[in-house]
DNA sequence: GGCCAACGTGAACACTGTTCTCACCCCAGA
DNA sequence: TCTGGGGTGAGAACAGTGTTCACGTTGGCC
């Protein structure tokens, strides 16, 4: 058992914010395994067991690098798609899918702590899933707005769907108000499993990327990506707002 | 510098395949990080540094487990994927997905080693990333088939491709027949791209969905992946087979 | 002024990967 | 039959890791 420092964000202890930014800065150069919490302790200027009166161990530190990380990346995201005007719903697609590829480019330590293999343990502490699912909510958003304006996804990509899937889908659907998507939202299950095609795809792709499933087969990766996005959108009838002889 | 044992295939010494098995039989419970030299020569009932007479260091038998690793996955796919009638192409496609995904369930931490973050160093050594063409070489191979014998490609989804992109993908196209798939394809760059995102699709659910970020939206992974399946099989125009009353 | 709690130190333990020296043992050649 | 010699594994050692615990010091409050 453990437990000082509840990690309430009022009056966070200074030993604990020089943690995680030196911790952060390390983890831009070695990656989430290789990350010491001796060499922390090192570069504060402090003996190891000192970091004990602040964290429970090492593995928290990974933890809550992984919580601001995905708010950091979320953050990015946010920036990027909140320039492009909002009735350019491809647009706003996009940028999404840039945005989080240029982020994970940048930082690829921290998109491989949280997107790669788990090191925490096999289960995600449930203070970390739900920052994770900002990137997913903000394709929602844009797919959501688009269909509100008119956009319908193919009909031929439409298989019988098992009704336990129809079931996650209205599941997700009732959710998403509770999570800031305002969904006056059709009851066709379809939109929100292709928002979940979109996002697996997207950080399939990123992750291929990263770790190396590329190397010898794609080499335009920006424009890869980009044709992804591209199908996605097609997929559920987002398309470009411009005047556009088509 | 090492050089004692090239690890040739002819009469490997009984130790080596000692360490190899016993660190399989351990990665099936610890993961890659924690997998360790120690605690293998401990269960071989040997001391750490005798390893060292048949293996460079604790990085030479992860790449070792990764070579065998994607040999082990292709066999379990390839036997799947022979059951199915040769001329049933959404058969073999739907196979191949669901004996990935069963291969990665059953051995989730040899998934990890072969899918996650890398562990071995950024590059992964060359000898490494040929067996791994296996699973997206039998997508192609389906989907040429597929091609050869009507199928085609829905024209909708056909964004406006980038020239590096079109590169690309002839060049894969001209690797083809190297690799074993006798094609003789149409010069539509869009078939293997096609079948790139398909891949990327399929190893993006699975590890989404053991690397937890499937955790409070989808439950229905077996149905997902199959909707997946669908979908990408549907852009290439491989459909159903057998009698169906459309 | 004295007390108490928070703080950081230092040593220690159990691990890890890796290197090096040393003894053994078996087999080829004289 | 004796003698090397080479491959083999043991053992100790080094540097590093995460974690625990007992010990001083220090600063603020009563």
């Amino acid at each position: 058992m453990w437990h000082p420092v509840v990690m309430a964000d009022d009056a966070a202890p200074p030993m604990l914010t020089a943690v995680l930014e030196v911790a952060r800065r390390q983890l831009g150069e070695v990656g989430p395994t290789a990350l010491s919490l001796r060499s922390i302790a090192r570069e504060i200027g402090v003996v190891p067991s000192a970091l004990y009166r602040y964290l429970p161990g090492r593995e928290a530190i990974l933890t809550q690098l992984i919580q601001t990380g995905y708010e950091r990346l979320a953050a990015a995201v946010r920036e990027a798609e909140e320039a492009v005007p909002r009735q350019d719903h491809l647009g706003r697609w996009l940028t999404i899918w840039r945005a989080t590829r240029d982020w994970a480019l940048a930082h690829p330590h921290e998109y491989a702590l949280l997107y790669g293999t788990p090191v925490v343990g096999y289960a995600a502490p449930s203070s970390t899933i739900e920052p994770a699912t900002a990137v997913v909510l903000m394709l929602a958003r844009v797919a959501i707005e688009a269909h509100a304006a008119g956009a319908r996804p193919a009909a031929e990509t439409q298989p019988e769907l098992a009704q336990e899937l129809r079931d996650d889908a209205r599941t997700i659907q009732d959710a998403l108000p509770r999570l800031g998507v305002e969904a006056a939202m059709p009851s066709d299950p379809q939109l929100v499993l292709l928002v979940v095609d979109a996002w697996t795809t997207l950080f399939g792709a990123i992750s291929f990327e990263l770790f190396g499933h590329y190397e010898r087969s794609i080499t335009a990766r920006g424009a890869h990506l980009e044709a992804l996005a591209q199908r996605r959108a097609a997929e559920l009838g987002i398309v470009a707002a411009a005047p556009s002889t088509g």
